[in-house]
DNA sequence: ATAGGGTTAG
């Protein structure tokens, strides 16, 4: 919902429309040496000076004289908003012009809301109506702030002033549904405008492009042909914008061939444009011969370098750009840290984090923060997370929706759901993003009634839900066996929501069902399914055939999974899983040396824990910690003891064949997550939970064996695997068994 | 009497 609220807009009476008073009568002559001297200042303090002179000469009171004035003071280089503003306020009777300058400069300050409040002051005291230049300046404001009621309100004035068919007007129309997301109406204003000029095209694809709709751009770039209109150098940034969005070289490299062939003006935002489309596409090569050409390069060109090196993983050579920049601004620490983040490296994200701190050579904004939250997220480390949160607030950063999703992210994924709703509550507005995020983190903690109960919340709220909404949804109906729901909610996604379930859904209903022991009828959903189904939907079937133990079915989702996806070492390890379980024991051998045939290697399971702020990280059999010797002592205490009070290690969970008994049970013991709890146990205080993260679902035996540490050293242990939390207390655990 | 709309990195 807007945010702004903005009255009904209504044209105020006009009383001074007939006054006398109005000072436009150029009783001042001009002063034109005084009036030259302002388009010369330099500096705020130059253009004071004369601000004197003015109203020792008398001139100030020319409504003309400080128009010119508040235009430097306010527009210039060395512009001083607040001054411009001080200034305008001793203006007796500011004309039009002065309005809009004011109104202007507002709109594209880091205050947009301000050219609303001083256009809304014109309406009462301008003696005259606001007029072609006065509109694009507030929408252009609209814009910025993506205040869809008040653009439309805007745009509706326009209309009543007859001044509807404004070109500039209406090209700034089309730029503020774009920034709004309605398409739709922007290309409704853009069909209807009858003699557009380039920047009308231009602000439609940009909308297109924008909007996440490259091929609608690409139409649009190739009508312009059609309908004689020249391109500019700002139509080919917006082209090859939607280029790398498409990852199509082919069509990059032919619009570059074509702005040489066309002589489109090259500057730096277009070559800088290029550029990014090199790298987006992944030709970093490219990128490097245009780069090394450029006769100008700023930030810009220099972190879409980095950034091309560090997306690939060639991280040595990021760090040489880096190195080598001339500054080193917030966006190349940005690109460096999103990148280690987003190819799954947490941990240098973090470092990089770090560095960045220490060196202070750029501040932290927004962008930084959200990457470091998920780098933190995936961590599960909880006190650097938690570090940051005091950051943004002790800085002062405002929490935007981007900023707040982080958060509630970082909180769930650590395993504090009560601070993600904390974080959650305590926020004005709430987009689908953040919304979906608290669903999810409810999901993951296993609070499926919650988490239905936040999706009616939201509803009343008037969000509408996307289709990572319905996926965190469903998500939370089967990790909490609520399949009922799950099922009207599937089924009114699209009926009631206009979301059309995608692959995803599909997968999450087939592991609803399947996970409820609803077999057959989880095969008969994938049977009925109206899209290509993919290996997800079959890794959800076979999850579901190892819980309930059904080797045939199983059987049969291998076959299709790797038809699709014959490297898939899932699937080989859940039907081995299986075959084990039901003690086949040469078919958990057959499929062992089919993977070793095919070069097939089961993704090792890893557990991690953060402690005072450093991650540990243990493999299976993990002896390379230095403190390796009491992790394994410890561990020996913690069997026995838990056999004191009856605990039967379940050697069912095994993976290989062990002839001897207590031979399998060493096995047992050599998982990693049990290694992690021990190394929890040993190294933080009795008050302080242990917070471990897998990288692999949950093993059963370890499972039960954290239940009984968590009563028996009476110790909370949070477990975070691939799919879920799982919250140890007191001997039961927060899944309920149910994973 | 002065003026306006569309552009690139994360």
């Amino acid at each position: 919902m807007d945010a702004l609220s903005f009255p009904v807009i209504t044209f105020p009476p006009n009383p001074k429309l007939t006054s006398s008073t109005v000072n436009n009568d150029h009783r001042f002559q001009n002063h034109p040496v005084l009036l030259s001297l302002i388009d010369h200042c330099t500096s705020i303090k130059q253009l004071k000076q004369i601000h004197a002179q003015m109203l020792r000469k008398g001139l100030f009171f020319d409504p003309f004289s400080a128009s010119r004035l508040i235009t430097a003071s306010a527009l210039s280089s060395f512009s001083s908003l607040e001054y411009a503003h001080q200034v305008f306020d001793q203006i007796p009777q500011p004309n039009l012009y002065t309005w809009n300058t004011l109104i202007r400069a507002y709109a594209s300050s880091s205050d947009p809301v301000r050219s609303f409040q001083v256009f809304l002051q014109m309406l009462q005291q301008c003696c005259e109506y606001p007029n072609k230049f006065t509109y694009p300046f507030v929408v252009k404001a609209a814009s910025e702030l993506k205040a869809s009621l008040v653009g439309r309100g805007f745009h509706g004035m326009v209309i009543k002033s007859s001044l509807g068919s404004d070109v500039f007007i209406l090209n700034s129309l089309i730029h503020f549904y774009g920034s709004c997301g309605d398409l739709d109406l922007a290309y409704r204003v853009f069909i209807n405008i009858p003699r557009k000029d380039v920047v009308s095209w231009n602000s439609m694809i940009t909308a297109f492009v924008q909007g996440n709709c490259a091929e609608e751009a690409f139409d649009l770039f190739r009508a312009m042909e059609v309908e004689n209109m020249k391109p500019n150098d700002v139509t080919m940034v917006g082209v090859l914008s939607a280029c790398g969005k498409k990852v199509d070289i082919e069509f990059g490299r032919w619009l570059c061939s074509y702005i040489e062939r066309n002589g489109i003006a090259v500057n730096l935002t277009l070559n800088n444009a290029m550029l990014d489309m090199y790298v987006k596409c992944g030709s970093v090569e490219d990128a490097k011969l245009l780069f090394d050409k450029m006769p100008e390069k700023d930030v810009v060109s220099w972190t879409t370098m980095l950034d091309g090196y560090a997306r690939l993983g060639k991280y040595e050579e990021a760090h040489r750009v880096f190195d080598a920049m001339p500054n080193q601004d917030i966006a190349a620490w940005n690109a460096l840290i999103s990148s280690y983040e987003q190819n799954g490296k947490p941990k240098e994200a973090l470092a990089v984090f770090h560095k960045l701190q220490i060196s202070k050579s750029a501040k932290p904004d927004e962008v930084t923060l959200v990457g470091t939250l998920s780098a933190c997220s995936q961590l599960g480390a909880f006190d650097p997370g938690r570090w940051i949160h005091v950051y943004i607030k002790r800085q002062g950063f405002k929490l935007n929706c981007h900023l707040t999703t982080s958060l509630i992210d970082m909180y769930a994924k650590c395993g504090n759901l009560e601070k993600a709703l904390e974080v959650f509550n305590s926020v004005e507005r709430k987009d689908v993003y953040v919304w979906s995020a608290m669903i999810a983190g409810l999901a993951m903690h296993g609070r499926g009634r919650a988490a239905i109960d936040f999706f009616s919340k939201m509803q009343k709220a008037k969000v509408k839900p996307n289709a990572v909404t319905f996926t965190n949804i469903l998500c939370a109906c089967s990790h909490s066996g609520l399949v009922e729901e799950g099922r009207n909610l599937f089924y009114q996604m699209e009926q009631v929501y206009g979301v059309v379930p995608g692959v995803k859904h599909y997968s999450c209903m087939v592991d609803m069902l399947g996970r409820s022991g609803r077999l057959k009828e989880a095969m008969e959903f994938i049977e009925k399914m109206p899209i290509a189904r993919t290996a997800s939907v079959w890794g959800a079937l076979l999850g579901a055939c190892r819980l309930h133990g059904n080797v045939e079915l199983a059987e049969h989702a291998c076959s299709q999974l790797l038809e699709l996806d014959p490297r898939n070492h899932g699937a080989y390890v859940l039907l081995s899983n299986i075959y084990a379980k039901s003690e086949k024991w040469d078919q958990v051998s057959r499929l062992r040396k089919l993977m070793m045939d095919c070069g097939i290697k089961k993704e090792p399971g890893c557990s991690s824990i953060e402690v005072n702020g450093i991650v540990h990280e243990f493999l299976v059999g993990d002896n390379s910690h230095p403190l390796s010797k009491d992790i394994y002592t410890k561990l020996d205490e913690i069997v026995a003891r838990l056999k004191s009070i009856g605990y039967v290690p379940n050697k069912s969970h095994l993976l290989q064949l062990v002839e001897e008994d207590d031979m399998k049970e060493q096995a047992l013991n050599l998982h990693s997550e049990k290694l992690a709890i021990a190394f929890g146990l040993i190294s933080t205080a009795p008050s302080q939970p242990i917070r471990v993260v897998k990288n692999l679902r949950v093993c059963g035996d370890c499972h039960s064996v954290a239940k009984l540490i968590s009563k028996t050293y009476d110790r909370e242990i949070l477990l975070r695997d691939r799919y879920r939390f799982h919250h140890f207390k007191a001997g039961h655990c927060s899944c309920m068994d149910y994973w």
